[in-house]
Parts: C-alpha cells; sequence; structure tokens
RNA sequence: GGCGCUAUCGUCUAGGGGUCAGGACGGAUGGUUCUCAGCCAUCAAACCGGGGUUCGAAUCCCCGUAGCGCUACCA
C-alpha cells in the first residue's frame, strides 16, 4: 500500500562513469562559527580531490544563517587555514563567480522566493508554537516512545487561530509539511535505503524571525549553484531526506549524496569544538609546525586508503588516486602518533634552504633573533639538526644553545654523567680543544679520539660529559658539528663555566 | 526514549567462500653510534558474539550485542 519512493537519483551508485556532459560541482560549505575544525578540513580534502580529480569545481560557501554565532573574523581564519593547506577553491568566499553571492546571508531573497513557493503550494505552513510549547511536545512525544518530536499540530489551524496568536504577539515559523511517502536516500558511500516518512517531522525550515534555517537554505544552494555531488560528514545524514523532501516539493532536481565517516577522538568520539577545543583547529597544527603536505596526507588516509602498501602521497597523487567508491564506511580515530610520523617524513624531504626558511618563524617567534645571524650558519645548524624534528617548533629546544649559552644543565643529565671525573675530563678537554689546528670537524674530532683513547677513557663518557657543558642537555646532534658550530672561543668560555658549576 | 549508521591487530587500513588474514603507525628486543633522532633486523598484536547456508565462512544471510551520530527557531 505504500506510495513509490520519491527522490530517486538518476545517476547510477558511484556516479562517476556518467558525467561527460556535465561538469562535476562539489561545495564547501562551513558555518563561520570559530576555526576551522580538523573534520570540516577533511570535507574539504575530500570534496578538492574529487573536484580536481575529475577537472570539476570546488566551490565555497558560507553558511551563516545562524547570525549569532557567526562572525567575520571565523570567516577569514577558515579562508586562510584552506589556503594554508592548499585547497584552493573556484568559486565562492571572498572569490565570487556565476552564482554570486556565497555567503547565505546575503541570499535572503532567494530562500524567501522558495518559501513563498512552498506556502502557495501547500508544501510549508506556519505553525505559532513557542519554544516553551515546543518543549512541552518534545518532553511528552518522548515520554509516549513518539519518533516525532513535534507532531504537525500547527497543520490545521484555522484563520481565526492564526489571529489570535498574531494578536498575543506570536511571531510564526514556517515548517514544511513532510510528505507522506518514504524518500529514497541514495549515498555513494552507504549505499541506498528508504527511510519511512513517519520518522520525519516537520522541520522550521525558517525561523520567527524571519532568517532561514539550514536544511531550507543547504539544499536550495546546492541546487542553485548545480551542486552535482554533496560531500560531507555523516552527522548530516539523518538530514538528508529532510532536504530532499524540501527539494522535492520544489520541483527540484537532487544532487547526489556521499556522507563520510566521522573523525573521531581516541575514545571514540566525534572530534568537536565542544570537547575537544582547540586540539580540533587546523590553526593550531599550523603553528605547531605541521606541513600542509603531512596535514593533507594524514587527513586523506582516514577513512580512505588506495591499496595495501601505499602510506605516503604527494598532493598529486592523492588527486590522481582518489575515489569515493575507496572510503570506508566507519569513523576513524584521529592518531596524533602518526601524523608526527608524516610530519618527520615531509621535514626530511624539505632541502635544507627550504628547511631554513620553515624554521625561521618558529626561532622568531621564541625571540631567538635570526635575523643577526649569516644566513650560511643558520643553514649549519639546521643540517646539523638534521633528521631531529617532528614538528617545526622542535627546532628551538634543539637550538637554543647555538645562540646562547645554556643558562642552566638539565639535572637528569647532570646526575647521569657528571660524575667526579667531569671537573678532569673538562679541563683536559678543554686543554686539548684549545690547541687544535685548525679549529675543524676531522682535527678536532681526531684531537679528541687521541685524548680518549690515551687516557683510557670512554667515548660516550668523554663526549656527554662535555656536550652537557655545551648546550645544556644530553641530546642533540653530533658533538663534532656543535663544536665547530660554535666555534673555540664560545667553546672554551662555556667549558670554563661548567667547571666553574661542577666545581 | 526515538530514528539512523557502523563493526579486521591499541590505531589507520588491505583483503574477502579455501590466505601462515597483508601493510603502516605505535610498542618490545637487538644492531649501528659520542647522546638523541634516524636507519636496519626480529617479535608481539585483529576478523564483536550466536545461529544458519556451504565440503569449507572472517567473507553470504538472520538475530543479537556494543559503539557512535542525530534527535534545536545550530550547522
Amino acid at each position: 500500500m505504500n506510495p513509490p519512493p520519491v527522490g530517486e537519483p538518476s545517476r547510477s551508485r558511484l556516479g562517476e562513469t556518467s558525467r561527460a556532459r556535465h561538469q562535476i560541482r562539489v561545495r564547501m560549505a562551513p558555518s563561520p562559527t570559530g576555526f576551522l575544525h580538523i573534520g570540516s578540513a577533511r570535507t574539504a580534502l575530500f570534496n578538492w580531490l574529487f573536484a580536481r580529480h575529475h577537472n570539476g569545481a570546488f566551490i565555497l560557501r558560507i553558511d551563516d544563517t545562524d547570525a549569532a554565532r557567526s562572525t567575520d573574523a571565523s570567516m577569514r581564519e577558515i579562508y586562510e587555514s584552506l589556503q594554508w593547506l592548499g585547497l584552493e577553491w573556484d568559486e565562492g568566499g571572498e572569490k565570487g563567480g556565476p552564482h554570486a553571492p556565497y555567503v547565505q546571508s546575503e541570499r535572503r531573497d532567494i530562500y524567501e522566493w522558495h518559501v513563498q513557493r512552498l506556502l502557495a503550494s501547500g508544501n510549508a505552513y506556519h505553525c505559532y508554537c513557542t519554544p516553551e510549547e515546543l518543549d512541552a511536545i518534545r518532553a511528552q512525544s518522548r515520554a509516549e516512545k513518539q519518533n516525532r518530536a513535534y507532531d504537525g499540530r500547527c497543520r490545521h489551524l484555522t484563520q481565526a487561530d492564526k489571529e489570535r496568536f498574531a494578536a498575543e504577539g506570536r511571531k510564526p515559523t514556517v515548517r514544511i509539511k513532510m510528505p507522506d511517502a518514504p524518500i529514497r536516500v541514495a549515498d555513494i558511500v552507504l549505499g541506498t535505503r528508504d527511510i519511512s516518512p513517519d520518522t520525519l517531522e516537520d522541520e522550521v525550515i525558517v525561523r520567527s524571525n524571519g532568517m532561514p534555517s539550514y536544511n531550507l537554505t543547504s539544499i536550495i544552494d546546492d541546487v542553485e549553484m548545480q551542486i552535482t555531488h554533496v560531500i560531507r560528514g555523516t552527522e548530516h545524514l539523518n538530514n538528508t531526506p529532510k532536504q530532499i523532501a524540501i527539494a522535492n516539493a520544489l520541483g527540484l532536481n537532487v544532487p547526489q549524496f556521499a556522507h563520510i565517516p566521522l573523525v573521531l577522538d581516541n575514545t571514540g568520539r566525534k572530534l568537536s569544538k565542544r570537547h575537544h577545543g582547540t586540539l580540533v583547529a587546523v590553526s593550531r597544527y599550523r603553528e605547531e609546525g605541521y606541513l600542509p603536505a603531512a596535514m593533507l596526507n594524514f587527513v586523506a588516509r582516514l577513512g580512505w586508503a588506495f591499496d595495501d602498501k601505499q602510506e605516503i602521497f604527494s598532493v598529486e597523487e592523492l588527486i590522481e588516486k582518489f575515489e569515493l567508491a575507496r572510503v570506508g564506511k566507519s569513523g576513524s580515530v584521529f592518531d596524533i602518533k602518526k601524523l608526527d610520523w608524516l610530519n618527520t617524513h615531509y621535514i626530511g624531504k624539505l632541502d635544507v634552504a627550504a628547511r631554513t626558511d620553515a624554521v625561521i618563524p618558529f626561532w622568531e617567534k621564541e625571540g631567538i633573533d635570526v635575523v643577526a645571524e649569516p644566513r650560511e650558519r643558520l643553514e649549519s645548524i639546521v643540517t646539523a639538526v638534521g633528521e631531529r624534528l617532528t614538528k617545526l617548533q622542535d627546532i628551538v629546544p634543539q637550538t637554543r644553545y647555538f645562540f646562547a649559552a645554556p643558562t642552566e644543565y638539565e639535572p637528569k643529565a647532570v646526575k647521569k654523567w657528571w660524575k667526579k671525573d667531569a671537573r678532569d675530563i673538562l679541563t683536559a678537554l678543554g686543554a686539548v680543544l684549545e690547541a687544535v689546528e685548525p679549529f675543524e670537524l676531522e682535527t678536532v674530532e681526531s684531537a679528541m679520539w687521541q685524548y680518549t683513547e690515551e687516557r683510557n677513557i670512554k667515548r660516550v663518557a668523554a663526549m656527554q660529559t662535555l656536550r652537557i657543558a655545551l648546550t645544556g642537555t644530553s641530546f642533540g646532534p653530533s658533538l663534532f658539528d656543535i663544536l665547530v658550530l660554535l666555534g673555540r672561543d664560545e667553546v672554551l668560555a662555556r667549558i670554563q663555566r661548567a667547571i666553574q658549576f661542577v666545581k
């Protein structure tokens, strides 16, 4: 007895075979209520990759219908984070395009026109319920184990009822009238299913303040902007039948949908601004010194895999190999350890010049005056540090002593390496280093080895004792690199200071 | 409470009626070495449970269970 499902899309599951006639158009539609979320960044990436892979267009739309929470600052931050990641958009944002404006608060007349059509056709109606009444209805529905929170009671208001409410000063919302037929949701990653209409309630599509809400604006803009594929997070899955219903009532064709799994924290919950704060902010990773290439590679592998052997993907490879068909259905935990590994890898791939450039802002941020340093010396330091950088900001603890003598010696290191003979070793080493000619890598090295051999001292003991005197810590680059980079005078001065400290 | 989605090592995943269930991160051990990092080698580590179907099920079907998401005049 059920009427046939509505909303059947015209294309096949993958949508990747029958696209010859139409250009692929996808969009990312953040709401400007804070920084760019790591999950949004992944959604943006998937959209962007899909667009680039198919030579389509990637559109940036700003969903700011929640006026109370949206800010310009947030909008700029989102642009900036996206640009930093290299996810350039073809239309929208501050860039404009043939479907301008791309900011929803500037498109109200478009929504208004559609709402009037809905009202005129009887597919939408005014609802005069107050928030308090709604709360009560919700509570009751829940108690009665109903599957809908709102019962559609204002569908049947008489003209007299409306006038009475209006006289009371109540401002109505507009609700969409949900259909009686099941709605078919065809999802590229999750498959097709029919949603029973009695689980769908009459959503508010225009607030009482006149501002249209998400489910209306989203689908209207997707259609108006000729979006062919809506790729978004699974949290929107339940909105999809509502949006399809709205489009159907308006006689509009819906795009294809692809809901990608959520990004989870290590307890399996959705990563959110609310619970995780700046941990989910793309800008935070930028500030700590993660490379865009690493972020993209990492985030792409959350829910997507190419085969059973490849982990490292350049952006070009990602574009070439990315397919929606290979996106998984289950959520993925954001594992910072793996991001760290990738970041180390990508930093390692930077040549010295590029790595030096990348690291300079991090020195400056910590007040290290790199401008005063010869470029050559900076590059030598970076070379000496080698692969010891997981994040660019690690450059600071790794190299601080190249710019200023240590002000303290790490207690743990001192305890382990500065035994009773530390003073003697330092004194002797000082003499050795004072005498080497010239003060260069090979000469210093052989002089040191000669010393340890003659005195029958363990290399480690001598080296670590000296390392702490010079750097204040027990780890770091080759000690010979450090010696030469510091120069004889500075080395001798630091040895003297250490001897005083040891007493 | 309702509705929906999901389920392979700790994590990201490959595979998929017959495999020693593969790789990577992380972990452990050993090697290289002046330390750390790196690199090399080795090891531990998984098909949510129960029923079917089948000669054979981790794979197909059903039922559970668990987790998550949504449940706003947020998006």
